[in-house]
DNA sequence: CTGAAAGCGCTTACAG
DNA sequence: CTGAAAGCGCTTACAG
């Protein structure tokens, strides 16, 4: 609350360029005069109740057109006790990410009247149930947008739920029912890449995972491992080793894998950072990159077409996601949006094994 | 407006775990009765108005913590004729710019009750006015952001101020009031990329400017141009070439300069995105960086660290100009954030040139 | 199918 | 310094 500041120098603010006061805008009460009916009677019509003769709709209507009246969406929510605001609750270091996700939110959103709110968080902390249960209640969201790794939080959504507060969950798993999730099917996305290293004739593998406690480390493992299983490969022991999705534990575990005896002749990092972190090590090695080493990467980042060579990598359709989302919050289960599958980008990180 | 799907299966969308309504809220109204006193004079102390002793203010801050009562926003604002959200506007494609400023505007907003709604346009949209007239209309936005560089739209801020919207501008030169501005000082930084190139010994050097339009195009050069001066170089004018800040528009540069007879033996793109376009063209041309090619970039977006050689950049205070924007909005002139300038973060893209 | 009254939770403008 | 009344622009619950 920093209430007062609007206060201060109210005139003073207002530059000397500054025209006269904008034309009040329409109300419903104007409307209402106009059209020679009650407030009650354009409210339904706003609100396309069928208790309206079809005629009466069309000359509010078209009052409403002639005017371009719009309804004040802080009015209406105060009266429905509910906002038109939908809040993005995230905790997640890829910027690309969350950007590309919010436009394929706006997307789905485009002229329904409702907005989007930001409000980024901290997975760590111990207040995040009760900092997004704050930011809810005040705002009175219409819903709630959780994206992965904190849509794998079920303190959160239960509290969403005492709430009353709808929410879709973008997650890598069937965590909750149809009409609160967007799945990201992982899975699809590293089968394909398994299949395309064991294709290119790749035996030993090396893999770096996501991290301990996301939803997603498990998912595009088991579908990497589905993928080799498929040409009767194994993941050996040895060659799984754990990552944080950031490129410093790309590197260290890109290390590890290729400072074992027996070193593999692929890696796949399950994000696009840690790959770089792959790339950088194999350079520190001398290892050329796809004759000593193919590499697979996660998420086709920009940058993982400006790696050199560019990376082989998964693309997600993120975008298609946000507005699945989207209209997931705004018209319910009804609406069930397509979402493609993820896909194998090939580029120039993979080649078959030397020798 | 899709009102009417709130209203569809109430019921059916309540999950059966879900508990007994959440208790209704304090309002002003109950607070009132138990300070016993008017409404109108809680309303002064949540407002901080000095017309209250302070006795009663004490009694009355008293019942509000002991309630944990927040205003209602919705309430405060369909009264002030104004909410309490700020709208992001912005068009810019990079999207680490984008997430990082919001961090910092939400950095700024923090605590104050106000909230962030982000709206990207499309700068080439000939309905952008309208679009973004009709969004801080329809909210009532309390202020606006614009960032580069639909923030050097005049035709935008006129309309704001026609409106009696604030704003700030986040951009690359002096284009406002220093109260509706921040102000990024590209030029700092590309002096010193300058002065770092000239003191390796370079003589030639090649610069891929931003697009004709954007401001920023402008500073860097003259930012560029005025070390190298210091070092008493000028650029050749075949060594200066168009760029659109685009990876693509990067190669297509760095064609253009590496195929020069007498090729300069540094380039400075003026971001990290075109900057990658010279590693690939120098890649393809077989010139090593940094002995055959030095260069530098723009923006120290997490990418730069894992081109490989880590490329030479700028980097600038993102989260604290996002910062000061909100203060800026929240606070008004008087709120004079520090924001550091920029600095060049010196990797292993630049060394001296060869022979 | 339509409307008058009351209310959502605040603030304004006016008294005192 | 404090408060009763009216109002912000909508919708609810209730009549008819």
């Amino acid at each position: 609350m920093r209430p007062e500041k609007q206060k201060r120098q109210p005139e003073a603010e207002r530059p000397e360029t500054m025209s006269a006061p904008p034309a009040r805008r329409a109300t419903i009460n104007d409307i209402a005069r106009l059209a020679n009916v009650s407030k009650k009677t354009v409210s339904r019509v706003i609100n396309r109740s069928p208790l309206v003769t079809e005629e009466t709709r069309e000359r509010v209507s078209a009052i409403i057109r002639e005017h371009g009246y719009e309804p004040d969406p802080q009015a209406r929510g105060l009266a429905f006790r509910r906002s038109f605001l939908i809040g993005l609750v995230y905790d997640n270091p890829n910027a690309q990410f969350v950007v590309t996700m919010q436009q394929g939110l706006l997307d789905g959103v485009r002229g329904s009247g409702f907005e989007l709110v930001v409000h980024p968080c901290n997975r760590q902390s111990d207040t995040l149930v009760n900092d997004v249960r704050a930011f809810a209640q005040r705002q009175k969201l219409y819903g709630v947008v959780l994206l992965p790794p904190i849509s794998e939080n079920n303190a959160l959504t239960a509290m969403l739920d005492e709430l009353g507060c709808r929410y879709v969950r973008v997650a890598s798993a069937v965590l909750d029912v149809p009409s609160k999730l967007v799945i990201s099917n992982d899975q699809i996305g590293t089968a394909e890449a398994a299949r395309h290293l064991a294709a290119l004739g790749h035996k030993r593998i090396g893999l770096i995972e996501g991290p301990v406690g996301f939803r997603s480390r498990i998912e595009r493992r088991e579908g990497f491992e589905a993928g080799l299983a498929e040409h009767d490969l194994k993941l050996a022991k040895e060659c799984c080793v754990d990552g944080a999705y950031t490129f410093d534990s790309g590197i260290e575990g890109a290390r590890k894998l290729l400072s074992l005896k027996n070193r593999p002749t692929a890696i796949f990092a399950c994000n696009d950072e840690m790959a770089a972190g792959v790339y950088q090590v194999a350079r520190e090695m001398g290892l050329s990159i796809p004759e000593d080493l193919s590499i697979v990467g996660f998420d086709d980042t920009p940058m993982s077409a400006r790696l050199w060579p560019p990376l082989t990598t998964i693309r997600w359709p993120i975008v298609e996601m946000g507005r699945s989302a989207a209209a997931k919050l705004l018209d319910g289960a009804e609406s069930e949006a397509e979402v493609p599958e993820a896909k194998l980008i090939v580029r120039n990180s993979t080649s078959p094994p030397k020798r």
